[in-house]
RNA sequence: GGAGAAGUGGGUGAGUGGCUGAAACCAACGGUUUGCUAAACCGUCAUACGGGCUUAAACCUGUAUCGGGGGUUCGAAUCCCCCCUUCUCCGCCA
């Protein structure tokens, strides 16, 4: 959520960056919120005003009650009543144009950095990094659908049998790949400095306003509705709503924290001709790496991110490139965003493995988090967080580039996690 | 799930209708003192949204907030209702 008070002062620049966003109701939509405002801030001004003649009116009563003057008391008592007729319009007014308003802010995206070019969708991503070589495959290849079945790594069926189509069942070597790379990214990340934090795997309605999933993305979260809980769509919310309605002291930054979470997605009318296989499940295991940061210094915390997640990959020996999104592409909360894609072979198609944010303060100022600086002040906090990453497209590239005759070569630094070098 | 107790500022904790946005102590911060450290002493020390003044800051000022929401009252941390959380005991249970 953007703050009301930068809205107010730089109402041109708020709408020429949500249109790089694509956002087209730019325009309507600040000049209404702007309005609301102003009036607003005139009825609380009116409100405050008779609250304060009410309290002193209070406070004399108190005093000639004291006083033992009560005849005087009562008539001083009618004056207060008379305010309370008021006080209860203008305080109704004052909260409805209070929702009013903030029922339109909650709908306005994070404004993009300036580095982010306007563009309508991925077409227009900019790749600003690509490493390793595609593999050469045999003419046989298989698709990672076709070698699941063939070495009986995951079973779709039974998943869909047990819960539902995209819920897949994970066996044998195929489970302990999952197990080993869940392991392989976690330890990279405490090695890179992160904490490792285990959260729950639902959360409150609150958590899942702060981060921006709600109310913008309701429909593509599972929600336990005997609870009122969210099934996590990822890590990212409830380890970054850690820090909600907190005040965190300057020298506490950055923040490091990493997690291991399945992830749900109801993926409502996603599924289409691309989405065979992993490449898109309704349940799937990621590990999230989240920043709590300075917001001098959060977009050098976001490149440290970025070297984090390619360090994984080239470790894993997987090619892959980088893209920054566009405007219209990308996330409602973010302000910058870097996809990770690997180069699957036998699809012969990039898949996204990782996406790694800066939400500046759009996400704090939801939360309520901010730190106090030395001058006393309190200022958001910048949050980030990037995949580290989700596994089943990892997966799928890894038995599609690492097929051969002899079964599937397991990349030498995940073979102390798998205990084997080939699924045969 | 049942019964009981409790939720106050960064922490401990006082406060059962007005003089309490909140005592006291601790922590923190600034200062005095000091060869250094410690101690002592003085001061500062919640958040949000407004208004005034201002280029801005500083400053002055209003309102709200004592787990959350609602109510009673001229006036609520204090009384009433609902909810949440924590603790203890019982039940159940991986």
């Amino acid at each position: 959520m953007l703050q009301i008070s930068y809205l107010r002062d730089n109402k041109d620049e708020v709408i020429r960056k949500l249109l790089v966003k694509n956002f087209t109701r730019a325009e309507e939509i600040i000049s209404s919120i702007i309005q609301l405002d102003a009036e607003r801030r005139n009825f609380q001004k009116e409100t405050d005003a008779i609250k304060s003649d009410a309290n002193v009116i209070a406070k004399q009563v108190g005093e000639l009650m004291r006083a033992g003057k009560k005849d005087e008391a009562e008539v001083v008592k009618q004056k207060s009543s008379e305010l309370k007729q008021k006080e209860k319009f203008l305080q109704d007014s004052l909260v409805q144009k209070e929702e009013e308003m903030n029922n339109l802010l909650v709908q306005v995206p994070n404004l993009p950095h300036s580095s982010v070019a306007s563009g309508k969708t991925a077409e227009d991503n900019e790749t600003v990094f690509e490493w390793g070589s595609k593999p050469l495959l045999a003419q046989d290849a298989l698709p990672h659908w076709d070698l699941i079945k063939k070495y009986d790594l995951i079973d779709f069926e039974l998943g869909a049998k047990i819960t539902g189509a995209g819920f897949p069942v994970y066996k044998g070597k195929g489970a302990r790949l999952q197990r080993a790379l869940i392991n392989f990214f976690l330890d990279e990340a405490v090695k890179a400095g992160y904490k490792e934090i285990m959260p729950p795997h639902l959360v409150n309605a609150d958590s899942g306003f702060g981060t921006g999933q709600l109310p913008d993305k309701e429909g593509q979260m599972y929600h336990a509705t005997a609870d009122d809980l969210y099934l996590i769509p990822t890590a990212e919310v409830p380890i970054t709503n850690l820090y909600r309605d907190v005040i965190l002291k300057e020298e506490e930054l950055p923040i490091k924290n990493a997690g291991y979470t399945p992830c749900f997605r109801r993926e409502a009318g996603a599924w289409g001709a691309h989405v065979r296989g992993l490449n898109r499940l309704h349940q799937f295991d990621k590990v999230e790496i989240v920043q709590i940061a300075h917001p001098e210094n959060s977009y050098q915390i976001l490149e440290e991110m970025v070297a984090h997640v390619k360090g994984l990959l080239k470790k894993l020996e997987l090619p892959f490139r980088i893209l920054r999104l566009c405007g219209g592409d990308m996330s409602f909360a973010s302000a910058l965003t870097y996809d990770f894609e690997t180069f699957c072979a036998a699809q012969n198609r990039w898949l996204e493995v990782s996406s790694t944010s800066n939400f500046e303060s759009f996400q704090s100022n939801r939360m309520k988090c901010r730190f106090k600086a030395k001058d006393g002040k309190n200022y958001l906090v910048h949050t980030l967080n990037g995949s580290a990453m989700a596994l089943p497209r990892i997966v799928a590239t890894l038995l599609e580039n690492n097929q051969h005759p002899d079964g599937i070569r397991i990349p030498a630094a995940l073979v102390p996690y798998t205990g084997f070098d080939k699924i045969n």
